[in-house]
DNA sequence: CTTAAATAAATTGCATACAATATAACAGTA
DNA sequence: TACTGTTATATTGTATGCAATTTATTTAAG
């Protein structure tokens, strides 16, 4: 007499450890960014912006799964902080965020981060690629 | 002449994509969820009702990894829609959190939501697996 | 019994997330 | 050009998350 597989046991949820791992990595980066005077969702923000230089709200947006809701005053937050600046472009709509010098040297500061996580998460190479492919494969399907 | 592997790039990031996968995913549920009036950390929160019946707020945040500070608040709500019930216990610091009727009759309604989620994800049964083994590989260093 | 230390929840303060709405500016058209 | 529809961003409202603090209660020591 087996029990009956119940879907709806926590344990049985495959979005659930989704969700928790991702709220425990986040923290494990707050110590490290703090030192930078950035949360998480600035953090990869930044990342955005050391990358491409200038960019549209939609165009970060577009990079980080955000929208403007979440954008707007986050990016107000940053240029009050001294790393971004915005400036308006031929389309009188558009904003165009571009790093400030101080934005940009803030890219050396945050050099060994991804190396002090990738330590604490105790993955092989291979599981780190896996996990890394199968979330990129889930999120392909869900936008 | 190969460009140096940049670990501050977006694409070589490894919580990015499980922080985004795990919004994703969340997003997914809400619609579902709205028809139970429910969000998705009170989901979570039902789902460890339904398999405890009686929990306290500690027992509840060690099932579901959150706090006092986010709990609160959320069973007030739960209360307030008639899920759940807050009785004292011996101890008088705890507060019991136990099922209503209509608490319980609740999990009937969403007995279907699991295979839903799990029909838009297009995973195989052994990355879901893989996927599920290697959130909990993580998680369990992460705290 | 009294009181200091520990524990359980609740509260406070700040920073997301995101749906829905509002506003501003551009683009196409009669 | 005046009007309409579209696009880009900002604002509003609700619900988390979580660190830090506070409050209530229990436990342990003296």
């Amino acid at each position: 007499m087996e029990d009956k597989f119940d879907p709806l046991l926590l344990e049985n949820q495959l979005c659930f450890p989704l969700y928790a791992v991702s709220k425990a990595l986040v923290r494990q980066y707050e110590p490290l960014l703090s030192e930078l005077n950035l949360t998480y969702t600035q953090y990869i923000v930044m990342l955005a912006m050391w990358e491409k230089k200038t960019l549209s709200v939609n165009d970060i947006g577009a990079m980080v799964h955000l929208d403007s809701g979440t954008l707007s005053p986050l990016l107000q937050k940053l240029e009050e902080k001294g790393f971004l600046d915005k400036t308006r472009g031929q389309d009188g709509r558009k904003r165009l965020i571009s790093l400030t010098e101080e934005g940009a040297n803030l890219k050396e500061k945050a050099k060994d981060i991804p190396l002090k996580i990738g330590n604490c998460l105790h993955l092989t190479p291979d599981e780190a690629k896996c996990l890394y492919s199968l979330c990129y494969k889930t999120l392909g399907w869900l936008e």
